[in-house]
DNA sequence: ATAGTGTCCATACACGATGTATGGTGGCGC
DNA sequence: GCGCCACCATACATCGTGTATGGACACTAT
């Protein structure tokens, strides 16, 4: 093989800061074809390209390709428990509010967190069967967010005494994992739920009724 | 080019006195399999040892191993929906019954189609993100559900009014949705689904605080 | 300067899985 | 015998993964 080392590479292409560690390009690029390509249609070779980092590089950082996955639900779901922290807490400080009107807020965060992150989200979803990291790492994120909603249910006297003695937290896990669901087909488009709208108000609907047993009461009306 | 004999084998006409059809053997050998192994750590290899058969045999009769699990899919379905006709159609025609203990009863005979094809169902649900026939297959298999729910609920004029202006369609979705998750994470053996009690609970309080404003009643006295 | 060290790159390889192609075997009806 | 059909064995092209191996560059200590 004419290997000839001489007209080395081209070295970074410029413009970007060599800091920019190479770790974190592989993040984005990452993130960003994840934004338009399903996560098992796309192989290392394509993210090498996308970063523009070797091969040797990129398995020098990452285990694997699902490992990049991981790292980044990491971040997208750590940031997003944060925006939700006010939620699940000020609720049992402020127990004034509207209930209702603090279950569908959530929800709407939720939603949101859900259009913000797509790509990565819905990768691990879809990954989480062929793959016992991502799988444990998924279980693990849900398990967060149900000791959130258990916490919330706990410290609401009315929810917990209409679950009687049903487990609050087998309550809390099947309210997550709805959730959990019809975020993933509204994120892929699957209608009904490709309509925000409808999304939260029958997620909403799905929660009230469950911790207070009443339906959604002004759908849309109040300045939300 | 010998894939061009003119038209279909005589692919299972009626009595096939051959060597057990060799399709046959290829799916039962995959639902074996799948009892005990991933979907996607399982080879087409694996599947030509398990039902001896040769690897130009398996390619005669399908495409590929998603179209095995494929089949298996709605073979399972169909049989199960088979299962379930009296429940949804029995409700419409005897509007006496304790509607709960109907839905009750609905919830247990998903719990029992999960049960019985835990290895098919979870794999579809696994790997209905990577491939684009089986997820249109599993979308298709829960729009059949949701069709039936979404009956239920309109010819129960009790629950149809307490929806309200809540779509309908939305909230059979939902329902059917959350049921699968549940389903699949108790196949998994993900707590506290992996208590079938505590599943059917959870589902059932779903369903009737969703439908009717009540949690449910007497969990698990009466003679069921 | 010179050597050392750490970061990064190119290339190549071993492996395993998929799907296709080619040629062969044995039974069966004519 | 002939042709045909259901089936098998094998080989192969292709692609993706993960692991080496060895070299280029920059920065630092001596």
């Amino acid at each position: 093989m004419p290997s000839k080392p001489g007209a080395q590479h081209a070295r970074r292409s410029a413009a970007e800061p060599a800091s920019t560690g190479l770790r974190e390009r592989i993040l984005s690029a990452t993130r960003e074809l994840l934004r338009e390509r399903r996560f098992d249609a796309l192989s290392v070779a394509d993210i090498l390209t996308a970063a523009e980092v070797s091969r040797a590089s990129f398995y020098f950082y990452f285990p694997s390709k699902q490992a990049v996955l991981g790292e980044l639900v990491r971040d997208a779901v750590t940031q997003g428990q944060q925006a939700a922290r006010p939620w699940v807490e000020g609720l049992q400080i402020d127990g004034s509010q509207d209930p209702v009107a603090a279950l569908r807020a959530g929800v709407r965060d939720g939603a949101r967190l859900w259009r913000d992150n797509a790509g990565v989200l819905m990768a691990i979803v879809e990954n989480q069967g062929s793959d016992d990291g991502l799988r444990a790492l998924w279980l693990e994120q849900m398990d967060l967010f149900t000791d959130a909603a258990a916490a919330r249910i706990e410290s609401d006297p009315q929810a917990r005494e209409r679950l009687g003695d049903m487990s609050v937290r087998a309550v809390a896990a099947s309210l997550t994992w709805m959730g959990e669901r019809l975020y993933y087909l509204a994120a892929a488009g699957v209608p009904p739920f490709d309509d925000e709208e409808v999304l939260v108000d029958v997620l909403t609907n799905a929660w009230t009724s469950i911790l207070y047993g009443r339906p959604v009461e002004c759908p849309k009306d109040p300045a939300d």
